[in-house]
DNA sequence: TAAATAGTGTCTATGAGACATTATGTA
DNA sequence: TACATAATGTCTCATAGACACTATTTA
């Protein structure tokens, strides 16, 4: 990196940015859950237009600066206040990761909006308590599967459709799932997990042997506990952070 | 999508967005090539403060319209305009794909800016004709690997970092190496270029055995033309697209 | 004919998929 | 004890890695 010699630190002392129209740039979440076996998505009733009680993805302004010194939060950061103030969940709780930019003319009627999409994982243990602050009837977790057919804001069914993607793709060689299972679990139900996000059964052998190799590789360790079941209890465990 | 009906007709009519401060967006290319069995990315060299005379990732602003009704170029578009701007080249020809929006505070000292980054892939073959448009001390071909060193504009040195991790993630399972060949082949040549990208050495037999399932798949033809060669010629092929 | 590179074949290890079998806790 | 589900084991197939070997073209 060059530091700022005088003549540079000259210039952005006069400069002036030229008032060339610039675009609103805004955060959505995909927050996703599963729930009574099903994958979800989190969505908010529209009180305004456009789109008037049509169903949309949390998110909001990022939330820019006036000044070359104060220039406002980080992108992320973004993500993470919005995040908080839709399900009233501290981002250390919830994976987090940026998706996609959405940057099509039109995709808003009222103005350019470009709209950095993330997606979130609450684990379904948290999943109850993020519309205690609100009212229910303006958020609500929907059954993805559903969704084809729901009038969904704007470009979101795309936005919704391509974090489906993702999460799918990178169920398999990332550590992704351990968000969409409570603290503790149990192999069948890490399993469940599986065949709901990819939608495919998964063969209760061969899903043990992967378990097994996270296992051994120390990405796993029993934890106390046990399910109350009407058969045979499995073995509880929990994913080792870090 | 809900049609617009008189009320939200007449919202938008009267809509005045708020005045709150918007960030500049801009699109940022890491043009990648391959050149003398090296991968090269192509920087230009800043004629203005901040960062003066250090080198830069090809881009630009994004093109704003001033209302409702014109709200300017696409995010796609303006990556493809600013491909054909600083290299010459049709966007047609060239590999070009949304990598991820850097977004941090501060990272341009003049203003509130947030890129969305792209990566273009440049075929050999047409590697040369992109400087020849402009003046060869301004823009270049610089070795991706030599380049910790260097002094880039920006928060560029994570573009190029991250650009270079996913062109490496995805090689293996993408139709990417295609585009960083010349349009006829062959299989060592081909074989190189993962060598180079991946920078591991490739074994000629295990790659062949690949290279002839997509042979088998129909993804690949063989190509008439020879290389000129001091030993024995191997096959040419050509890449079906589509 | 020698040198150099293209191209082929083989052995092994690993992991996925399909599926049969055993073990164990609860009602 | 019967039932349900956890947990284990086995067979096959596809693919990656390592490496030895043969074929062909040019100088």
């Amino acid at each position: 990196m060059a530091r700022a010699g005088d003549e540079e630190k000259a210039f952005l002392a006069n400069y002036k940015p030229k008032d060339y129209p610039r675009p609103s740039v805004a955060v959505d979440l995909v927050v996703f859950t599963i729930v009574d076996a099903q994958l979800r998505v989190l969505l908010v009733k529209r009180k305004e237009h456009p789109f008037k009680n049509a169903w949309a993805l949390p998110g909001g302004f990022v939330r820019v600066g006036e000044t070359a010194d104060a220039q406002g939060e980080d992108l992320d950061a973004a993500a993470q206040r919005e995040l908080h103030e839709e399900t009233g969940l501290s981002p250390d709780r919830v994976f987090l990761e940026q998706l996609y930019t959405f940057g099509k003319s039109g995709r808003d009627p009222r103005m350019r909006v470009i709209s950095v999409a993330y997606i979130a994982l609450v684990r379904p243990d948290l999943a109850p308590i993020v519309r205690a602050g609100g009212d229910a009837a303006d958020v609500q977790w929907f059954v993805v599967d559903g969704l084809k057919k729901a009038d969904l804001a704007f470009d979101h069914r795309d936005v919704v459709q391509l974090a489906l993607e993702r999460i799918r793709g990178k169920l398999d060689y990332s550590n992704l799932a351990f968000d969409l299972v409570p603290l503790t679990f149990t192999i069948p139900e890490l399993r469940t997990v599986f065949a709901i996000v990819l939608d495919k059964v998964q063969d209760p052998g061969n899903f043990r042997r992967r378990f097994n190799r996270m296992l051994e590789d120390g990405l796993i360790e029993k934890a106390p506990g046990k399910r109350i079941t009407t058969s045979k209890p499995a073995t509880v465990y929990r994913y080792k952070r870090g």
